[in-house]
RNA sequence: GCUCAAGUGGCGGAAUUGGUAGACGCGCUGGAUUCAAAAUCCAGUUCUUUCGGGAGUGUGGGUUCGAUUCCCACCUUGAGUACCA
């Protein structure tokens, strides 16, 4: 009987779903192990091989913990809300959820084939209400949450209500909005009901903002800075430019050193955790304020000149193109909305105004912006800025960000410049962030990014010019620009002076591109000797570089190493090594309050808001222009119908196209929009959630996953804790991976889970990339000139191809192949031909010779390289007369090369086909045999009939009867047999622990080659053997076992016992050596003296010969190891 | 630029508390079986050689009786990051 892999794997397929062989019990004797993969999105295209090779190894690691006697937790599911679906959505009009059911379907088939020990009970689909559901329930426990810096841990918000409630807000010490106003515990209890969600909504851990985001016109979404590469967007490769969005937002930075102090107690990857270090970017230094110098000339910087009646109707005659293309629109505003162009409101002039809805409409950049600002929010104004070329561009767009702005007026906005009024008036500060406070005596001018607030009012006349031209340039250049030169410095002097906080010097205030605004304060102390930009910024502006480091040649470059160096020139400082010179600063910084030590994060606040379809709802309303959550009790909130899966015409995200999407508060239930009255029935939040809401908690939803009551249970939770195991791709490094943390974190402080780190150990599987094969195209041009009969010439131009073979190819010299055989051939075709046509003169001229590689289809080529003519021939319409030359043979070999499995590239290999033609547990053997789980290798098919001829040898083992019946011996077992097996036992447990399935497959294979060698066919070993290959080829491992008369599956079966006395040798093959070089080798006793072993070394003939009569220097022997002898 | 990882036969790779480099497999070569092919089995396969041997783990140094393994410098490749003050 022999080997018959597809019934084998079908049967026990079977058997194993019928029987729920990997159901995991949430109560057990057994300890707990969880074996987590990252779940899939289903895409289209279904599997490739590169795919199952994390999941094979997961899958090898729970079944050998079900062998070692633990509670094993292994479960599957799908990440299945996100874009491929939906853009399948606007261009065909199926329905996301279906095309994701059918994609499923087809994962699912993929993976049973497989043989995966999946408790498929539990399996989660975060696009099911069941599941977002929880998703939903926990965003509104963020947004019931604060974070208390004091408890370092996330409250609930109703503890931050009872201290303003009881003290005000001045004492509490929270991560939270950088401006908010302090109010006492009597303010507190007088404001609005609304003022007091607006003042709490700056402190939970979820709330809205405007925040500039990574807006991708293209897909019409936000991005997150993780799904930006390059500048521009992961998927799809489109230009993402910078824009303000009301948007929800994660508070993740208030995590950020708990995320840095977590990562020591994970066992993950090194590379892995360097990046999410990197990505917190912690930097410790100190904040120092400088006072800025009032102007020489203070009457430009003063209020407007007032404007006569003529003026302004000249201005009203003289408008944009933009503008009056907007006021077009406004003017015939239906309703109460009614709009005043360019009227007069204080001093200013306005360009569009509503007074009935209290909102203003203004061009951005105007040069008094902050006195404008300022004034309009006193009046109780909201203001909706515009460009002109955002009006050129879409003007429907304007409109619905102008009606955006009436419903829901910018609070945010309107108290950030009531404090800027506050500011004005006081002297001007700028606050900077800087790592090296120490050298804060070579300070020699400041920078500031174009984008930093205080630029338009620092600016002295004279400067304005200029500076306005530089900070238009630098909005203008894009992300990308800005990041492709580097090099070029640029800048431009404000004019202004700030006063150095301890010389008192003055210091020249500068504006510049490599500032940025979104870190720090958006501005830097230059400190040109010690940091290199400042260095070549100083350089090519001809600024003072004042020296102050002893004893260091500053002549060429900055000195940017702190260690080693002391400080000089700089007052109190001078003479102290770095570390002192720090702790100095900072204390005299903080005694003078200018300054104080602290701990910057580059973490920025995570955007949650998605202009998108498929995805999770938000369970929000608004009322009163505030965001309302729904009582938990009516989740979930399902995602609505729509027509249209493309955003509305007026620029609302695609929820917008929903008839039924308002709340109705008193039904609690979703109703039609018609009803939305704003008393009892709201609209409802038309953003969702982004991809990474779905997977940052779904491995705690395994542990009850079918749990409606409640998220998990407390004892599911308790039981299971963790994951033990977690093996998925490094791409998730700084995203998934980072976003999980911090939502484990969360749920850990507010008693949710039991532990704070969701996953004890993970692991990376590297890339599987593809073999692409490629057949090299020769095409010849060329052209023939003759006179025809009737005297005149006619030029024509041929062309043909033909394709080389590899082999040929090589063999010839030079770069270009040797057509001379081709050329006379075609040469005589044409001849014939013309020779009908009476021609007398005949030239034949042949212009080119182009080679190039034309990728094959992997499935047309063989496991020696080589190409299946006729296929390829019929694969391409262009191919199809194309001439082949080649081997001598008569075969054609293609040529090689390793690249990312892909379509465009044909080279993707179907986990199928492997199945079909080698079976599951070939498949995966081979792919653990590849290389280290952790590496990237190719693929390359021609190498699995390795593995499955040992799958018919191990086969063989157990079959030596007549005819290949199935045969096992009783009797005892001898000493070389226990010892293949016990040293295949010690190897197998040790490559396990190490995660180092490629050596165990190997020692599988010596295993069974010593026993063939043998002719073992003993219970007592083979038994032993087929447990140990279990959990990498399952489905034969279950057919042998039953085979050997056991009913049940061989799945929890005890693992064999490793037992050292079978090991144990009488002597050693020693490896003898001259001068650390192996020449021959010696059998000795292993109990021989280290004396007696170098006498019979020394005695040998061999070693005579090697040392031809010099008399060795020195003898070294190692007992059991080596000897080596020094000549 | 910075950070990290890795460089071993024709190919995937094995060997590190420093101790016989190339396990295991692919491919290739020869042979057996077969009318033939597939499958299977046997032998060989780092390079070089005057068949005694010699050289050899990216390059150049160093430590050591002995280095793929440890140290220093450099080169190459891959991944991440990008003016982070």
């Amino acid at each position: 009987m022999s080997y018959d892999h597809k019934r084998i794997e079908k049967d026990w397929q079977q058997y194993w779903a019928k029987n729920q062989t990997f159901k995991a019990s949430n109560n057990s004797d057994k300890p707990k192990y969880y074996v987590l993969d990252m779940f899939p999105y289903p895409s289209g295209a279904g599997l490739h091989v590169g795919h199952p090779l994390g999941y094979i190894a997961s899958d090898i690691y729970a079944r050998y913990k079900r062998h070692k006697g633990f509670n094993v937790l292994h479960p599957q599911g799908y990440d299945s809300f996100g874009l491929p679906a939906e853009q399948y959505a606007i261009q065909t009009g199926q329905h996301p959820a279906k095309t994701t059911e059918e994609n499923i379907a087809t994962y699912r088939r993929q993976l049973d084939r497989i043989g995966f020990s999946f408790d498929w009970s539990r399996e989660v689909r975060t696009s099911s209400p069941e599941y977002y559901k929880w998703t939903q329930w926990i965003f509104i426990q963020l947004f019931n949450s604060w974070y208390n810096k004091d408890s370092d841990k996330a409250e609930d918000i109703s503890t931050l209500e009872a201290i303003f409630e009881a003290e005000g807000n001045k004492k509490v010490n929270a991560v939270c909005d950088e401006e908010i106003a302090s109010f006492t515990a009597a303010a507190w209890k007088k404001f609005s009901k609304k003022k007091k969600q607006e003042i709490l909504l700056q402190y939970r851990l979820t709330f809205l903002s405007d925040t500039e985001v990574n807006w991708c016109p293209a897909l019409g979404t936000v991005l997150a800075n993780d799904e930006i590469v390059n500048g521009v967007s992961e998927r799809g490769g489109h230009a993402v430019v910078r824009k303000k969005m009301t948007q929800w937002s994660m508070r993740i930075s208030a995590y950020s050193q708990r995320l840095l102090d977590g990562l020591q107690h994970i066992d993950w990857p090194q590379p892995l955790k360097d990046s999410q270090t990197n990505w917190i970017g912690r930097s410790q230094g100190a904040m120092v304020s400088f006072k800025v110098l009032p102007n020489d000339s203070t009457d430009e910087k003063g209020a407007l000149s007032f404007k006569t009646i003529e003026e302004i109707k000249t201005l009203r005659l003289n408008t944009s193109k933009a503008s009056s293309m907007l006021w077009d629109v406004l003017r015939k505003k239906k309703g109460s909305v009614k709009f005043r162009q360019q009227y007069i409101l204080g001093d200013f002039i306005t360009d569009f105004v509503s007074f009935n809805k209290k909102t203003i409409v203004e061009f951005s950049g105007k040069e008094d912006e902050i006195a404008r600002a300022n004034f309009y929010a006193t009046e109780g104004y909201s203001v909706v800025y515009i460009t002109e070329e955002e009006i050129l561009e879409n003007i429907d767009k304007v409109l619905s960000k102008i009606n955006n702005g009436i419903q829901f007026p910018k609070i945010a906005e309107i108290k950030k410049v009531a404090k800027k009024k506050v500011k004005k008036e006081a002297a001007k500060i700028i606050d900077v962030f800087t790592t090296r406070p120490d050298t804060i005596f070579g300070v020699s001018f400041m920078t500031l990014a174009p984008e930093h607030e205080l630029v338009s009012q620092i600016t002295t006349a004279k400067q304005q010019k200029a500076v306005t031209a530089y900070v238009e340039a630098t909005a203008k250049r894009s992300e990308r620009d800005r990041m492709a030169d580097v090099k070029t410095i640029s800048g431009v002097f404000t004019g202004a002076y700030a006063e150095h906080p301890f010389t008192g010097e003055k210091v020249q205030i500068w504006i510049g591109d490599y500032v940025l605004a979104s870190y720090g304060t958006g501005a830097v102390m230059a400190v040109p000797c010690g940091d290199q930009r400042d260095y070549d910024f100083a350089k090519h502006f001809d600024i003072d570089i004042p020296n102050i480091f002893e004893g260091v040649d500053i002549s060429e470059a900055a000195h940017e190493d702190k260690n080693g160096t002391k400080i000089a020139n700089s007052d109190f400082l001078n003479g102290l090594p770095y570390k002192k010179a720090m702790k100095t600063i900072i204390y005299e910084l903080e005694k003078k309050k200018i300054g104080y030590g602290k701990i910057n994060y580059r973490l920025r606040d995570a955007v949650f808001s998605r202009q998108r379809y498929w995805g999770e709802p938000f369970p929000v309303f608004y009322k009163d222009g505030m965001p309302q959550m729904i009582d938990t009790k009516h989740l979930p909130i399902a995602l609505p119908e729509v027509e249209k899966y493309l955003p509305t015409e007026d620029g609302k995200p695609p929820l917008g196209n929903a008839t039924d999407w308002a709340w109705d508060t008193k039904a609690n239930k979703v109703v039609s929009n018609d009803k939305i009255d704003n008393k009892s029935v709201f609209a409802l939040e038309l953003n969702t959630m982004p991809g990474w809401a779905g997977s940052s908690w779904y491995f705690n939803r395994y542990m009850d996953s079918q749990n409606s009551e409640e998220f998990a249970s407390k004892e599911a939770l308790d039981y299971w804790q963790d994951v033990d195991l977690y093996i998925g791709g490094s791409e998730h490094a700084t995203g998934h991976l980072l976003y999980a943390r911090f939502w484990q974190k969360f749920l850990f402080d507010k008693g949710i889970v039991p532990v704070d780190e969701f996953a004890k150990k993970l692991i990376n599987q590297g890339m599987i990339t593809g073999t692409s094969a490629f057949a090299y195209r020769y095409s010849l041009d060329y052209s023939v000139s003759y006179k025809a009969e009737d005297g005149r010439k006619v030029n024509l131009v041929l062309k043909d191809d033909f394709f080389i073979s590899i082999g040929t190819l090589n063999k010839k010299s030079g770069n270009a192949y040797d057509l001379d055989g081709l050329f006379e051939k075609a040469e005589a075709i044409l001849i014939e031909g013309l020779k009908k046509k009476n021609s007398s003169e005949i030239q034949i001229e042949f212009h080119q010779e182009i080679l190039a590689p034309i990728h094959a289809d992997v499935s047309f080529v063989n496991t020696s390289d080589e190409l299946d003519i006729e296929a390829f021939k019929n694969w391409r319409e262009e191919h199809k007369n194309a001439e082949f030359i080649t081997e001598e043979n008569g075969t054609f070999k293609v040529g090689r090369e390793v690249e990312k499995m892909s379509k465009s590239k044909y080279n993707v290999v179907s986990p199928d086909a492997i199945c079909e033609e080698y079976g599951a547990d070939s498949l995966r053997l081979f792919e653990m045999f590849l290389g280290p789980l952790e590496q990237s290798k190719p693929w390359k098919t021609s190498g699995i009939s390795g593995v499955l001829s040992f799958l018919k040898k191990l086969w063989k083992l157990y079959h030596s009867g007549d005819d290949g019946a199935f045969f096992i011996s009783d009797e005892k077992a001898n000493k070389d047999e226990l010892k293949t097996l016990h040293k295949t036992i010690k190897k197998v447990d040790e490559d396990i622990a190490n995660f180092s399935f490629n050596t165990s497959v190997s020692s599988f294979m010596i295993a069974v080659n010593e026993l063939t060698a043998l002719k073992c066919n003993k219970r007592e070993i083979l038994e032993g053997l087929i447990v140990l290959i279990s959990p990498y080829a399952p489905h034969i491992a279950e057919e042998l076992w039953s085979k050997l008369g056991h009913k049940d599956s061989i799945a929890t079966a005890e693992f064999p016992v490793f037992e050292a006395s079978h090991l144990v040798e009488s002597s050693k093959n020693y490896p003898i050596s001259f001068n650390g070089k192996m020449r021959f080798t010696l059998e000795l006793p292993l109990d021989m003296s280290k004396d007696d072993i170098e006498k019979t070394v020394l005695a040998h003939e061999k070693t005579k010969e090697q040392l031809q009569g010099r008399e060795p220097k020195k003898v070294i022997v190692v007992p059991g190891k080596i000897v080596n002898i020094v000549g």
